[in-house]
DNA sequence: TGCAAGAAAATTGTATCCAATTGACGAGAT
DNA sequence: ATCTCGTCAATTGGATACAATTTTCTTGCA
């Protein structure tokens, strides 16, 4: 199988997927050797997509330590949502206002193969429940839009793989029909309602756990350290 | 000597200036070797730079071919403004709720900076333009929204380097002071209205090309900076 | 003269090598 | 026993060397 893609990009892909599949977990730190030798390639390979995750916020780099795997706060993951929020809203409204005629199926089905998962509590249902805001976006037509959206759906993942216990996924995928409907209604203002109310919630799992889960989690980060 | 910021971040700020002062014109070629003799560091340190400048959307590679200043054309241009107007519009109803307290200090600062090089067309002028709505971004205190705002601007003085023959920032100097007005008097709706006019206005002028330079004998002038 | 094929040059993709910085460990003094 | 200082191991920051690919220039042929 000829690679048409550079080294880089695939082995930025594999990490990406493995942090928000959370294989690998927040603050866990990623040796450019230990990376590198994993998939079979030199640091240099590694460095250039450490250098990309970092952008995109999924990794932060300390000077001359290396790379973890991000740790968003509190008070950053508010600011992400904040963000979202708001790109999502713009979202809605491009698409009410101007959908490609293949979207609804395309919508439909995704939410058809989220609905065939439901219960199934794990990586995949995360990932796909960020594809259909990802999906929506990509329906704007809107690549940078689209880039932005991608961006903040991924660290908003990881923000839930430290904070929040179990995904339950169950009232968002009723809630993802609901946007839909209300976007084929071309009613704005609902499908923004909704989806605030969506992400809302989301956002609040996550913060109803912060108290208890907080020390625990960093506890046993350190213990992981030491035991290995 | 005792440099506090990593070669990379010099190059890439370096390389980022010259983009949006127009030094370096879009469509211009970027070779490792060259940019890297200029600045006295390795393809390595370059090619770092080259990755973020990439992922900001100043720069595009193609495989195997190099990276070049980016040519963003009229209906990528179209997508960034509406991403651009969506961001600002969140970072107006986040300062009508909370904006610190010296906030309109430091934006009438910088509007009267702006006022000082007024009818002095060049790139001082767009990049006080420019500055002015990262400054309000930043008194979000959302960093994310923050630097995505930071883009979208930096991407928009690319684009009117393209597309502006002139920058005539007279009226923008204008409507800046407006925009702070309506904000301290807590009217969202107006100040996104200015907002929404003032890019408009940016983006509604649209022209052609100019001719191109050498790239070392660009870069010699941001050289300086890094000689030790 | 024009065109095509191939070789040469230039430039990027990748790997390896050296230097510099950081964190840890341990010895010695108070 | 604790604190401090110095040395050492580990890892990143950066540079150079090599391989692969693309572009260009040359050259042979119709």
């Amino acid at each position: 199988m000829t690679e048409k893609t550079t080294l880089t990009d695939a082995v930025h892909t594999l990490l990406k997927r493995a942090i928000i599949e959370q294989a690998l977990k927040p603050g866990m730190r990623l040796p450019e050797d230990t990376v590198g030798e994993q998939f079979g390639v030199s640091r240099t390979i590694v460095r250039h997509a450490l250098v990309r995750l970092e952008n995109e916020g999924l990794v932060v780099t300390r000077r001359n330590r290396g790379a973890f795997v991000a740790e968003p706060s509190l008070e950053e993951a508010k600011q992400i949502f904040e963000v979202r929020r708001a790109l999502e809203a713009e979202v809605i409204r491009i698409l009410v206002e101007r959908i490609p005629s293949s979207g609804f199926d395309q919508l439909e089905a995704h939410v058809r193969s989220e609905e065939s998962v439901r219960g199934k509590d794990g990586p995949v249902s995360i990932r796909l429940a960020g594809e259909f805001h990802t999906l929506l976006a990509e329906l704007t037509g809107n690549a940078v839009l689209s880039r932005y959206v991608g961006e903040v759906v991924l660290r908003c993942s990881l923000i839930m793989a430290m904070y929040a216990k179990s995904h339950s996924s169950d009232c968002a995928v009723d809630e993802h029909s609901q946007i839909i409907e209300a976007i084929r209604a071309g009613d704005a203002a609902r499908a923004t309602q909704i989806m605030d109310h969506h992400l809302g919630a989301v956002a609040g799992r996550a913060e109803l756990e912060q108290k208890p889960d907080s020390v625990s989690s960093i506890l046993s980060r350190y213990g992981k350290e030491l035991a290995t």
